[in-house]
RNA sequence: GCGAACGUGGCGGAACUGGUAUACGCGCAGGACUUAGGAUCCUGUCCCGCAAGGGGUCCGGGUUCGACUCCCGGCGUUCGCACCA
């Protein structure tokens, strides 16, 4: 093998790399050439990259959007230099009240102001170079799209999966809007934080409970699903399955008051039950001499808003109602009080109260005296022994002071007493979800109108679909008032309508439906942008749906996520799509701090990418956001880290310019040279696989070391190199692969493939231990690196090993095969 | 309170299924080139020690020939959830 070094000529001054110029041709050509537009109808191997779109409720993207864009970015050119057809596709979830309410804080109509704004983030998109399909921009304001989301609303309510009920709702006296329960956050308004009341309003509702088996069951099914752990964990935390029991307890007189429990087995220890304060039945059971006190209990919980009721004091409070109810199992009177740590909202709005194994009945029964009584044993614990806390373990403890389930473990007596009071007909065992049906009602202007007509004959009558859209008039008093009735309602000449089954004078609805259902079937939309008479096109779908891989916040990982999958699979049910997960792979980006905080407008430390982008260019902007860190995990942004990757640019650069100018390495390249190289290839292409775009970097850079160290800068090798970088810095590959003489787009080319016989190094470094000490190293062909006998035989000729082993008898030795041999000496 | 993740140089971060701790980058120090350098190149950079050697991955135990990695107990940080019966 010969080592031909060649000395590096100074790269002369037309040879230096100009991020603007380069990135400036590389834009234009792409849109010339339609790189990125592949053929939607006939894609040899289709590859959907979606990213989350942006919000545009700010002027622009700041560096977290970024992030997030490129690292999707990144692993859609890395596909499409697999040989995928990609289709990656932006567009702007510009409805809402995000959006709306930056436009009252700005006091431009949000209708003017918004497509400012979408300008600005389109050019920062440009800018950063992602690989966009713009033919198939979209967004959710534009009546194309809107008029899709109403019929979407139209099918659910043909279905039954829409329906309209009163319901108290989260109200924010600030943003004048109802709130879905999980856009509440700690009783406050997630967005303003202004402390949420409760409000009783007509509002439109999704079942999305009925699929709430479904959608949990999904998250198993690894056929269907590939998502990051940490996203289905918050799906299954959320939709909150829990296992148990439906009990009645006979109230004295008629009637009975039912219970939820996941605790069934511990009946025998329920000493008193507790209702929610609003529970229907509380005027029924109270007694004449409690009346005063259960109606002022009831005045000061409903007075107390829901923050401090939901949070909890943990001082627990509550009142005797003066009723008692008979236990269906040891068949005695209980007293029913009333407490606020019941809530309504949950189970049956009532509970059987066993203070001896949960701990707020515990609480609750020690702050009012009330028995507690033991029927599960404790492993650690005499069964006669005062419980100084509940016992809450079922695991461990068998039954007792429970009649026939004595003995019997947790598990067993609850499948024995929810089938001995089924019998009875005094129970059932039931399963719950913590998840409640989606309120889509927005009493807002920025929203696709809900298309409802209501008429006084014919009540809510759908809006045919060939009336669709139901346009969202130009207003100028669009800021909501507190009578929770949306701004549109002011507007008459929009408001009657003729009713569409007898031509009455009829009223619009006014609500607008909430922003997460615009963002819900986004993605459904974006391959079929052209089509007009059709929300989806079949063929299409069939060809790009669902999704191949999804990167987004792990801020919605229930919300908008939910939602997506709820709408995909209800469109599935109805025959609209053959699939009912809409994202195969989805993936959470983690976030960007600056030097070690948290970014925020208030700390003022949010980092506006175009400042850097002009300075250093957008390519190295984007490398630099890949090497902060692991992409799932995020990164910390510090300013000077960013020449790191300018210099590393620079220097492939100049690398590329002497590659040009002729015969790099002359004669052979050294086997250390190519087997590093297809090292590389491998480690890049698996780390890029994975997300691990920090490592890969590092891997490139490594290379480049290697390869400067030995003047190398062959042409096959420079050009998997160019190749390797393009997705991160794709306008600079671009230039890379011209000037080594391509006239196509680079990524026209093919991703290197590495030689897994070349990746083996022909010798090794074997690390020598005595003890577990690290005592030397030796370098060996990786045939006497295999054996123990051969690696012993050089390694004690090292003179510290042979310190170490200071004479002593070897008594074990332990060979990890070209890597490294411990000898064990006493 | 519950749940999850994490804790490695001056800093961001590497380290495969337990096998050379600190890859790569930033910063810093010294040097070269230079009128100049915030450009570029070279060298060095976990700690103690002249060296041999010793110590070292939040702290304390344990398993193992061998632990950043596994187990137990603390401490700390971050993120979810928050009276869900």
């Amino acid at each position: 093998m010969t080592d031909i070094t060649k000395p590096v000529p100074a790269a002369s001054t037309d040879e230096i790399y100009h991020p603007d110029a380069v990135e400036a041709k590389w834009q234009a050509r792409w849109a010339d050439w339609r790189t990125n537009e592949p053929d939607l109808d006939r894609p040899a191997k289709p590859f959907y990259n979606l990213m989350m779109f942006p919000y545009p409720s700010a002027e622009g993207l700041h560096v977290g959007n970024m992030f997030a864009f490129t690292g999707s970015d990144v692993f859609g050119r890395f596909k499409r230099l697999q040989g995928y057809d990609v289709f990656e596709p932006i567009g702007f979830d510009a409805f809402g009240i995000h959006s709306e309410n930056y436009a009252i804080k700005m006091g431009v109509n949000p209708s003017e102001l918004i497509p400012r704004n979408i300008d600005n983030f389109r050019r920062q998109l440009r800018r950063v170079g992602g690989m966009f399909d713009w033919r198939h921009e979209l967004s959710t304001t534009d009546p194309g799209y809107y008029k899709w989301t109403q019929w979407i609303f139209l099918q659910l309510l043909k279905a039954g999966k829409a329906y309209k009920k009163a319901a108290a709702v989260n109200w924010c006296p600030k943003d004048k809007t109802v709130l879905a329960n999980e856009q509440v956050i700690n009783g406050r308004c997630e967005r303003c934080e202004s402390l949420v009341e409760q409000r009783t309003l007509e509002q439109w509702f999704f079942r999305i409970t009925d699929h709430a088996d479904r959608l949990l069951a999904n998250l198993d099914d690894p056929s269907k699903m590939d998502w990051s752990d940490t996203t289905t964990v918050a799906q299954r935390n959320w939709l909150g399955r829990s296992e148990g029991a439906e009990l009645d307890f006979g109230l004295d007189g008629s009637g009975s008051i039912r219970v939820f429990t996941t605790r069934p087995d511990t009946v025998y220890g329920a000493t008193f039950m507790v209702l929610a304060p609003e529970h229907p039945l509380v005027d029924e059971l109270v007694s004449a001499g409690q009346r005063a006190a259960v109606d002022a209990y009831r005045q000061a919980v409903s007075a107390r808003d829901l923050v401090a009721r939901k949070v909890g004091e943990k001082e627990k409070t509550g009142v005797f109602t003066g009723g008692f109810a008979r236990n269906p199992a040891t068949n005695k009177p209980i007293p029913i009080w009333i407490a606020d740590y019941v809530l309504m909202e949950y189970g049956t709005g009532a509970i059987m109260a066993v203070p001896g194994h949960d701990e707020r009945d515990f609480e609750f029964a020690r702050q009012f005296g009330l028995p507690i009584v033991r029927v599960v044993t404790d492993p650690n614990a005499a069964a006669d022994a005062p419980l100084d806390a509940a016992y809450t373990d079922n695991e461990l403890g068998r039954l007792i002071n429970s009649g026939v389930l004595d003995g019997m473990t947790v598990t067993e007596a609850k499948r024995a007493i929810t089938r001995h009071l089924e019998q009875q007909g005094s129970g059932k065992g039931v399963v719950r979800y913590r998840l409640h049906d989606w309120c889509i009602s927005r009493q807002r202007y920025w929203g696709p109108p809900i298309p409802i007509i209501y008429c006084d004959e014919h009540g809510a009558v759908p809006v045919p679909e060939d009336d669709l859209p139901v346009m969202l008039p130009q207003i100028d008093d669009f800021t909501p008032d507190d009578t929770g009735i949306s701004p549109l309602a002011r507007h008459e000449e929009w408001y009657y309508v003729p009713c569409p089954v007898c031509g009455k004078r009829s009223r619009r609805e006014t609500d607008v439906s909430d922003t997460f259902l615009d963002s819900a079937w986004y993605y459904l939309r974006y391959p079929s942008t052209e089509f007009d008479d059709r929300a989806f096109d079949p063929a299409r779908t069939r060809t790009w749906l669902p999704v191949h891989t999804y990167i987004g916040g792990n801020e919605h990982a229930v919300l908008h996520l939910l939602y997506s999958r709820f709408i995909t699979m209800v469109l599935h049910d109805l025959g609209h799509l053959q699939f009912e997960e809409p994202f195969r792979k989805f993936r959470a980006h983690g976030l960007i701090v600056k030097d070690g905080a948290k970014m925020s407008k208030s700390r003022g430390n949010v980092v506006v990418p175009d400042q850097y982008i002009s300075r250093w260019g957008a390519d190295t902007f984007r490398m630099y956001l890949m090497s902060l860190g692991p992409f799932q995990k995020g990164g910390d942004f510090r300013d000077e880290g960013i020449s790191g990757p300018r210099r590393f640019l620079d220097k492939v650069w100049g690398m590329v310019s002497e590659s040009v100018r002729g015969d790099m390495c002359g004669g052979e390249i050294k086997h250390e040279v190519l087997s590093k190289w297809h090292r590389t290839i491998q480690k890049v292409t698996g780390d890029i696989e994975d997300l691990e775009y920090n490592t890969a970097i590092a891997a490139m850079m490594e290379l480049v070391n290697k390869l400067r160290e030995e003047h190398c800068y062959e042409r096959q090798i420079m050009e998997t190199l160019v190749v390797m970088i393009a997705p991160f810095a794709p306008h600079f590959a671009e230039e890379c692969w011209e000037r080594l003489g391509h006239t196509t787009s680079i990524f026209e080319s093919r991703w290197p493939s590495w030689d897994e016989s070349m990746v083996i190094e022909d010798t090794v470094e074997l690390v020598i231990q005595v003890n577990g000490k690290m005592r030397g190293r030796v370098t060996v062909t990786r045939t006497v690196g295999a054996s123990a006998v051969l690696v012993k035989e050089v390694a004690l000729e090292d003179p510290s090993v042979l310190r170490a082993v200071g004479g002593k008898e070897i008594q074990k030795e332990i060979l990890v095969p070209n890597r490294l041999l411990n000898l064990v000496v006493r």
